[in-house]
Formats: C-alpha cells, structure tokens, sequence
RNA sequence: GGUCGAGUAGCUCAGUCGGCAGAGCACACGCCUGAAAAGCGUGGGGUCACCGGAUCGACGCCGGUCUCGACCA
C-alpha cells in the first residue's frame, strides 16, 4: 500500500489553500506542505497570503517561516527542508499534500535535481566581467567551455549566463551535466493536480484579493519590515516591492496597488505556462467555487492511490 | 459664441522636408538548474477623428465637420 503524496498546484490566488484545507478537513491524517518561494519568509505574511494561524492550528503546516526576511534562501534550502518534511510525515504515517505555486520549488521535490554548488569568488569575478566585457562576451566563453549549455540560452540573458558560467569555470564540469535539466519529465511518485481558471476570472480573483491585502494591513506590515534589513528576494516580492517603493515616495498608494495587481496577473501567467508543460499534472477547471470543483476530484484520487 | 491647443495601437505618446506607421507599457506565445513572486526572448495588433480638395504620392498641405481641453466673453 502507497500512499503517494498528493499535489495541489496552481496560479495565485486559484485557491488551491482553501482546497488543501478542505481536503485535509476530511482526512485526519493529512499534513500540508506549502512550496511557495515566499511563504518560507517569517514576517512577510498578509502579502504571501500565508495560511492563518488558525489554519496552522488545525492542520499541519510545513515549510512555512523557514528563514527570516532578512536571510538569503535557495531551492536547495527549499528541497532539504521540503525532503524533511515528507520523510516525517512518512515515518508519522500521515499523508502529505503539497500545496504549489512556485513550479521550480516543485521540481526540486518531484524530481530528482541535482542543482550545482556555488562558487562565490568566481561568481564575484564574473560579476564584474559582465560590467566591463558585457554578457554577449561571457556567453561567448561559455559557448567554447559548455556549448549544450549556451545554445540553450539567450545570449543576453545575464542571470542564466553568468551563472552556467560559474559553474562551468568553478567545478570544471560543464554546467549541462548536471542533471537532465527542468525540460525532461520523468515518472514521479507524486499525484499531480493543476487548478486551471478561465484568465479573465482568475484576473478578478487577483485584484479582489490584493484590495483585500491592503484592507488587511499589507502596508503596515511592509512599513515594518522596511524598518530593518531585508534580503534582496524577500524585498522584491510582489506586493511589497511596490509598496517600498510606494513608502520611498515613487509612487501613490493607489498607483502602486495597480502595479501590484498587474505585476501578480502577470506572475500568475507564468505559473500557467511553467506549469503546463508538464504531462504528469491533470488539471482541474474552475470556474466559480474551486472547493466544490475540486475536492471530488481529490478525494477520489486520495482513495485511488491508497 | 470667440481664440488657441489636442485627436496616431487597448493605454501614454513620438513621427524632422509630403515618400513603406513607430516606441514604452499592456496583451499573446516561448524559455528557465543554489535569487524563480526573479530573469530572458519572440510575436500579433492601426479607417493616423470624419468628409472633401490640391498633389505622381498625405498622418503631414488646404477647406469644412465632430469630439475633448484651456483661455476669453
């Protein structure tokens, strides 16, 4: 007997929270497991529509409040703290249900990763380099020393040039052999299901639900947290970005909400094509009530892959 | 009522001397290996307010109409 774990995934603010929830109401066994990049901040809690304490109270929660706001996070901190969690829900006998949005957290977990270490003092030559010589010259040397890894990015693509570089030049292996990459889909032992929404429906739902953030103290919350230090992915969340910069006097408040509103339709469009790529989910159309939609689908699958 | 200004992509606006209609944003599509709510790429979109005129040729010049704004009465 099996007892795959089950996965919710999806767009923000699709409400695969409140269908987890729903779902582990009925079953007494079941234990959530958030994969959210921003979720794992302490402190940032009304714009990352965290599960309420209320929630936390009566379901498990893991991978929530991982690391403080401040502090620097990576999907390799991500899959260790993820690994852990289901290794204990495993060994308690429970069940775990994954609730996704962010599609690379996901894959650290589903799929068998192995993500490169770092190489800080290459990485700090390199990000000089690019200043100086421009990325077009690094992608050139990264084409001589990994052409896989070239061919396969935009030659101005700093981020991804400089990192593959890094790699390349900091381990001696090509930046390519490191694992089959997040295009190849193989077999995994998680059930996967994909809440799917009409975009003009789900476009309401996000601009409802950042009002509601606002109502709720987002900006008080974003006040507090500019009071200290902040990493550098923690500040460029969305919703708090906006309102720092909203706080530094760049914008109106009421400009700023706007850019939120778009910048989230936006982010949750990109979780619609990371996520459909991959043939293993079964997804879910909703196109009112997600937890009457979704949760006998759920529980059936829940029986099925007893 | 008069004067002046404006009207070009969904939005904000460029468009030189009359010679193939442009940008940013938005939108659509694709990519993504220690920042991923990040980063990068590709693309579709036009009755140039409307009617007429001169010209080989008009978004542009001429006449008229409409709409908006400012000012004057």
């Amino acid at each position: 007997m099996t007892t795959a774990p089950l996965v919710i995934l999806g767009p923000t603010a699709s409400g695969k929270s409140d269908v987890a929830m729903a779902l582990a109401g009925r079953h007494g066994d079941a234990e959530l497991v958030a994969v959210d990049a921003m979720q794992v901040y302490r402190r940032m809690h009304i714009g990352t529509a965290k599960p309420s304490t209320a929630d936390r109270a009566a379901v498990p929660h893991h991978c929530l409040d991982l690391v403080d706001a401040a502090g620097e996070f990576t999907v390799t901190d991500f899959a260790a703290a993820a690994r852990q969690a289901l290794a204990g829900i495993a060994d308690r006998g429970g069940r775990a249900v994954l609730v996704a949005g962010t599609g690379l957290y996901l894959r650290s977990v589903t799929d068998p990763m192995e993500v490169p270490g770092r190489w800080p003092g290459v990485r700090a030559e390199l990000d000089v380099r690019v200043g100086v010589e421009g990325v077009e010259a690094l992608h050139r040397q990264l084409g001589g020393l990994d052409p896989v890894a070239a061919s396969k990015m935009e030659p101005t693509n700093t981020r991804r040039v400089v990192r593959a570089l890094e790699v390349a030049l900091g381990s001696g292996r090509p930046f390519s052999s490191f694992g089959p990459g997040v295009d190849t889909y193989l077999p995994a032992p998680f059930v996967q299901f994909g809440l799917r929404w009409p975009r003009p429906l789900l476009a309401e739902r996000i601009a409802e639900r950042v009002r509601r953030m606002i109502d709720g103290g987002l900006v008080a919350e974003v006040i507090s947290l500019n009071q200290g230090p902040i990493s550098r992915t923690a500040r460029q969340a969305l919703g708090y970005k906006e309102l720092f910069d909203f706080l530094d006097g760049a914008c109106t408040l009421d400009a700023a909400i706007e850019t939120i509103i778009t910048r989230t339709r936006q982010f949750a469009v990109r979780q619609e094509r990371w996520f459909r790529r991959d043939p293993r989910i079964r997804w879910i159309d909703i196109d009112n009530d997600p937890v009457a939609t979704a949760l006998p689908v759920l529980e059936s699958a829940w029986q099925n892959s007893n």
